[in-house]
DNA sequence: ATAGATGCAAATATTTTGCCGCCAG
DNA sequence: CTGGCGGCAAAATATTTGCATCTAT
């Protein structure tokens, strides 16, 4: 039996799917999470990115709206993201170093395919991938909160390339 | 269609599946790498480990054999199996802190499913998952080399406890 | 008014690098 | 013998904590 193929979200650079401006302010809001200044601003740029954050990207981005604002601040306020399930926390496959990159939560879970050589990361969603959650509940009566793939290799072009 | 079920390797402890003694040595070998007493002694210690081991309890464990195996080996030598494709890294969804896991690369990729209550860790080999795996090669015309997939949430034990 | 957030400095954790002497092959 | 390897110290990178002050509600 056929399966769907693997839809491409992306291809290169990341198109924000869950995009809706001042969503998460919204579930912040929602939840009764003071929203300070620094929220905000932090907020709206993990909204609108068009790529993948890591903490000196986003604490760069936010020094454009206030100097002040602290790196400190940064990583408690993806700390509180994540414990909301509003970021995914990533690490690509340690391709640039041991650092994290962050993404809003959008309504699917999607895979990352990340190219070694060049280093690219796709976004793909899969029905595979869903039927293995699935599965995985089922078989091990377990419910999943948190799922994650990353998968490295060589994409296309740098495939012929070589 | 129905697929073949999830395959449980192991409940709560990792079961080492590769466990051939010696492997990782002959390995290194064959491929003309320099076989030195502190690369032996991390060697039976990854083969062997009942458990997923992070760089502490690695050279925790190195040190019973010689207390001046240095950390600075230890990051080297999993290095070393890392370019070789002979272990996998993990950050097991961070469950405790930013560290890293290493396990030996078996015959089959597997899935970690970790509880995030009690923190026991699962691994789960599944037909779809290297269906999952042939689709986005076949659709993104993308050659694999690592695939890693981790799923957090809880198990059945700790939900029938709450 | 006040619980909770931020900024700053310092601590901690994790990983990498430079260099020199040593040892596996 | 000798080129790669390990130990040591230090640097680099990444993240967390303590505390005084400030601010969203």
């Amino acid at each position: 039996m056929a399966s769907t193929p693997a839809r491409r979200v992306s291809s290169g650079e990341r198109i924000n799917i869950a995009a809706e401006p001042g969503r998460l302010e919204a579930e912040l809001g929602r939840r009764g999470i003071r929203l300070t200044r620094q929220r905000r601003i932090l907020l709206r740029i993990i909204e609108t990115a068009p790529e993948h954050l890591n903490v000196e990207v986003l604490l760069e981005k936010a020094h454009r709206a206030d100097a002040r604002l602290n790196r400190v601040t940064v990583y408690r306020t993806l700390d509180l993201l994540k414990r909301y399930r509003l970021v995914d926390e990533l690490d690509l496959l340690h391709l640039r170093g041991h650092q994290h990159f962050y993404e809003t939560h959008g309504p699917r879970d999607h895979i990352h395919v990340a190219c070694l050589a060049c280093g690219k990361v796709r976004e793909v969603e899969s029905e595979l991938f869903d039927r293995l959650k699935r599965q995985i509940e089922r078989d091990c009566h377990f419910e999943i909160t948190v799922a994650r793939t990353e998968i490295g290799g060589y994409c296309a072009s740098c495939r012929s390339r070589s």
